[in-house]
DNA sequence: CTTGGTATATCGTTCTACGTACTAAGCCGC
DNA sequence: GCGGCTTAGTACGTAGAACGATATACCAAG
């Protein structure tokens, strides 16, 4: 488990676990399935429960109990719902600015090592 | 410092540094206002040079000799821009995408507790 | 010559991300 | 029922990252 030093991502575990669950209540296996669909991203096992445990701790989202014993289906309480949207948004405006400033920048890259 | 369990964030400080090198070379110091101005998070001294120190380590920005002793100003390699543009993408389809699925969610709303 | 803003850097604590390994239930064919 | 597959979740260890506190130095105003 070599935890080497990656390029800067902007996929915080805690936040696609959310986002997968804006799409409908989801049990963990079913959320990293979503996920890879939709972004790519694999999260692990531990990655994935611990993101779920800090969630659940912190209100954002909560177990449902769907009688089966194997599943543990989540949702996004209303909290999780309102943290989201705002993460949501200042990310698209975060992208959207730096996306501008790349194409400003690109003719100036004379020079970009 | 209690470093408390916060709400999961968008706000990797990798990606803000970059994202303000995307307009343009700037110095530690005037990368913390740009971010403030553009996003409102502050980033501090042990999180900005951390940041730095890591991004130049992996070649993603380097180093401008500026001929000033106290400002040390920075700018984006061309990996620097490739990564960049890739991440901001990504967040973008995401932030989109999440949006949409919440816009979907808010009928059915009955019930977030 | 002291106050305060600018600018960079380091240290230490605590959390978190994430991989590996493991357990166990349900389902299939035989 | 027994192997073997997929599905589902647990347990655990570790590297490293975020971040506040702290230190230092330069410069300008007063």
């Amino acid at each position: 488990m070599p935890r080497v030093a990656d390029d800067p991502k902007w996929t915080d575990p805690g936040l696609l676990v959310m986002g997968s669950l804006a799409d409908g209540p989801k049990h963990g296996y079913a959320m990293v399935q979503d996920v890879v669909e939709t972004t790519g991203v694999r999260l692990g096992p531990g990655t994935l429960y611990g993101a779920i445990a800090r969630l659940e701790a912190r209100g954002l989202i909560e177990a449902l109990d769907g009688g089966d014993t194997r599943r543990r289906p989540y949702k996004l309480t209303m909290r999780g719902v309102e943290v989201l949207e705002q993460q949501l948004a200042g990310m698209q405006r975060f992208a959207a600015l730096g996306r501008r400033r790349l194409t400003r920048l690109s003719p100036v890259l004379r020079g970009a090592s």
